[in-house]
DNA sequence: CGCGTCATTGCTCATATGAGCAGGGAGGTC
DNA sequence: GACCTCCCTGCTCATATGAGCAATGACGCG
C-alpha cells in the first residue's frame, strides 16, 4: 500500500469509527467514491490499525481460545480479557469468575469433582452461585489441611463448592508433604486416607490450579517447605507445583524424593482424565502454565490473556509503556 | 439493563467483533432473534463496553477536537491519538507531525508567519515537507539567538520552515532576556531589532509552543534564568512560558519586571491574531496548555490526547496502570 | 511504439443492519 | 379482578455494506 493511501485510510477510519459517518458521507468529505472508502477501511483493518476491545470484566478472547485449542491441543480453553484491568488481583478475580462460569455450564455435569486448594480455587468457590449444579460430590485430591495458616481455606473451598452445588465434600485428612517417607506411606495406607484417595482417583472431572516456584509459594506459607527448599527446587529446574507436586518445564517431577513424600493424586491421573481443568492466571505463573499445558496435565485451561499469549509466544498488547512517565528528554541535535 | 442482558451483550459482542459472525448467526448460537442481538450490541456500545481505537502515528481524535472547539471556544483544534504510543518522545513527534500537516493545509496560506523557537517548533520544522507552501516569509517573534547552547536551533527552525515553504526567514537578532531594562530598551530601539518586531507584529499567522515552568526549561539550558529563578517564578504562580514570557494559570504575566526585560512580541498581539497556533504536548505541559487556552492566547491548538483530555477535565483511558509493571514512581531528574 | 500483464476503479447485486411500528405481556392501580 | 401503562419483542421496510466482475489505466517488455 502506498503511503498516501495509508494516511487516507486513517482519515476514513476516524470519520467512520469516531464520527459515525457512512462510507458514502466519508466519500463526499474526502472526495472519493464510496467503494474506495470501503476498501480503505478494509485495508486499515487488515493492517491492524483498527483495534476493537471489549472492555468488561466478563469479556473473553475467543480468537485466542481457538488458537490455544488448535495449536496446543487443548480440549477447551477459556481466556479472559485483560483490557482495562486494574492490577493482577482483578485479573485473578476475572479468571476465577470464568472458571466458575465454566464449571456451571460444564456438560455432562460431573458426578464427582476432584479439586486442589489454594487462593485461586478459593476464589473460584466464592464466585460460584448457589445451585450451580444439582448434587456434585467434591473430593480433595491433595493434602494440606492442618498446617495451613489461614486454617480451613482448603476445607472451606471444597465445602463451599459442594454446598453450592447441592452435594457434599470429602476432605483429604492429611498433610501435603511428610518429613519421612515411612510416615507418608503409613498415612497413605490408613483407611481414612486411602479411601479418599481412591474416591479422588475415580472422579469424573478435576479442577486445580498451579503455583509458581517462588517466595510466594503456599507451601512456604504453610510451613511444608522453606524458601531455601524452593530455591533448591528451582535450581533443579522447577517452574512451579501442581496439586503439591513440583514439576519442571517439561512437566516432569523435579525431585522424586520429595514427591514420594507428597500425599495426593498422581499427576498421571490428571493426564488420563478427559476433563481436567487448570485455572492459572498471573504473570508469575506463565512458566508453570506452559509446563502444565505442554505436558498435557490439563485438557481444559482457564487463564488470562497475557498468560495465554505467553503460551503462544505472542507479545501482549497491554504491555505498552506508560506515556505519562516518560523516558528522559533525549535532545537530538541538529545534523 | 438487567445483569443477564449485560452478560449476553458481552457474549454477543465477542462473537460479532472478534469472530466476525453476523447478527443472525449470533442469534442462532445464543438462541435469540437477530433483532435482539442487534439491540444487545447497541447496548454494549452505549454502555462503553466496546472500545474502538485507531492505532496509528497519524491518527487523530475528532470527537475530542470537536469538544475542544465547542467547549473551550477554540477556532480549531487538532488532537493526535495516544493509542499505542511508546513514550513521551513519540507523543511529541506525533504532535509535531500534526502541526506540520496543519500548516501545510492552512488556508489562506499565510503571507507572513511569526514563529517562536524551541524543541517542539524545531521538530515541526523537521516534519514539514519541501514545498509545503509557495513563498512564506517566516519571522521570529522572540529573541534568543546567541546564548542558546545548541546554537542555531532557533535560527535553523525558522530558516528550515521558510526554505521548505519557498520563502525566506527573518531572524530576531537579540537575546531572549536582558539583565538590565535599559539594555533591553536600547536593543529594542535599534533599527535592526525594531524592524523585525514590526514585521512580527504584522504577521498574518503565528505558530508557537509553550514551555513548562520546571527544571527542563529551555531558559535554564540557555542560561537566561537559573533553576532558582524559575522556582521563584513558580512560587509567584507561574505555570510556564509562552514566547519567552512567564504566565500564571489565568494567562497573566507573572513577573512584570522580568517581562519588561524580555524581548519579543507581546502576548496581546497573539490574542488579537485570528490565526495563532499553539503546539503543546506532553504531561509536563498540561498546566501551561490550560493557561494558554483559557486566556485565549491561541485560536488553534494542536496537542496530544492526554493534554486535550486534561483541558476537558476527563481522565485519560491510556492512564491505566500496567498490571505487569506495577506502580513505578516517576524519578524527577535534574540537569 | 505496440502489446500483454496486473493492479485499481467503478459498477451491479446480494446481504447485513438499523429505524420505526404494531402487538403482547408484566406489573402496578383502583 | 379489570384496566391501564409502559416496556419489550418481533416484525416491515429503507439503508448501508461487502462480494464479485467488467472496464480502465499504469507499467514493463519486446
Amino acid at each position: 500500500m502506498v503511503a498516501s493511501d495509508e494516511l487516507l485510510s486513517i482519515r476514513a477510519a476516524e470519520l467512520y469509527y469516531e464520527e459515525d459517518k457512512t462510507q458514502d458521507e466519508i466519500g463526499q468529505v474526502l472526495r472519493l467514491t464510496r467503494w474506495k472508502v470501503g476498501r480503505l477501511l478494509a485495508q486499515a483493518k487488515a493492517n491492524g490499525f483498527i483495534r476493537i476491545e471489549i472492555v468488561h470484566p466478563r469479556a473473553r478472547r475467543l480468537p485466542i481460545e481457538r488458537r490455544l485449542r488448535d495449536e496446543l491441543g487443548l480440549r477447551d480453553a477459556i481466556v479472559v480479557s485483560s483490557a482495562g484491568v486494574h492490577g493482577e488481583d482483578e485479573l485473578q478475580s476475572r479468571t476465577a469468575q470464568a472458571a466458575a462460569d465454566y464449571l456451571t455450564s460444564l456438560r455432562p455435569v460431573p458426578r464427582a469433582l476432584g479439586i486442589s486448594w489454594g487462593r485461586t480455587l478459593f476464589e473460584v468457590s466464592q464466585h460460584l452461585r448457589d445451585g450451580w449444579a444439582a448434587g456434585v460430590n467434591v473430593v480433595q485430591i491433595n493434602g494440606g489441611v492442618s498446617l495451613n495458616k489461614r486454617a480451613g481455606t482448603a476445607a472451606t473451598t471444597a465445602v463451599s463448592i459442594a454446598h453450592k452445588g447441592g452435594g457434599s465434600a470429602t476432605l483429604l485428612p492429611s498433610p501435603a508433604i511428610l518429613e519421612r517417607l515411612e510416615t507418608k506411606e503409613a498415612i497413605e495406607n490408613d483407611r481414612a486416607v486411602s479411601a479418599v484417595l481412591e474416591l479422588a482417583a475415580s472422579a469424573s472431572a478435576y479442577l486445580f490450579s498451579a503455583g509458581a516456584a517462588d517466595d510466594n509459594s503456599v507451601h512456604i506459607d504453610s510451613g511444608y517447605l522453606t524458601a531455601d527448599d524452593v530455591q533448591e527446587l528451582v535450581r533443579k529446574g522447577a517452574v512451579g507445583d501442581v496439586v503439591g507436586r513440583y514439576i519442571d518445564a517439561d512437566g516432569n517431577i523435579v525431585d522424586p524424593g520429595l514427591d514420594a513424600r507428597t500425599i495426593g493424586l498422581g499427576l498421571d491421573r490428571l493426564r488420563a482424565s478427559p476433563t481436567s481443568i487448570a485455572v492459572i492466571s498471573g504473570s508469575a505463573k506463565h512458566a508453570v502454565a506452559a509446563a502444565v499445558v505442554r505436558s498435557h496435565l490439563c485438557s481444559v485451561l482457564i487463564t488470562d490473556e497475557e498468560t495465554a499469549l505467553s503460551l503462544l509466544d505472542e507479545p501482549s498488547p497491554h504491555r505498552t509503556a506508560d506515556p505519562l512517565h516518560p523516558a528522559q528528554h533525549s535532545l537530538k541535535d541538529t545534523p
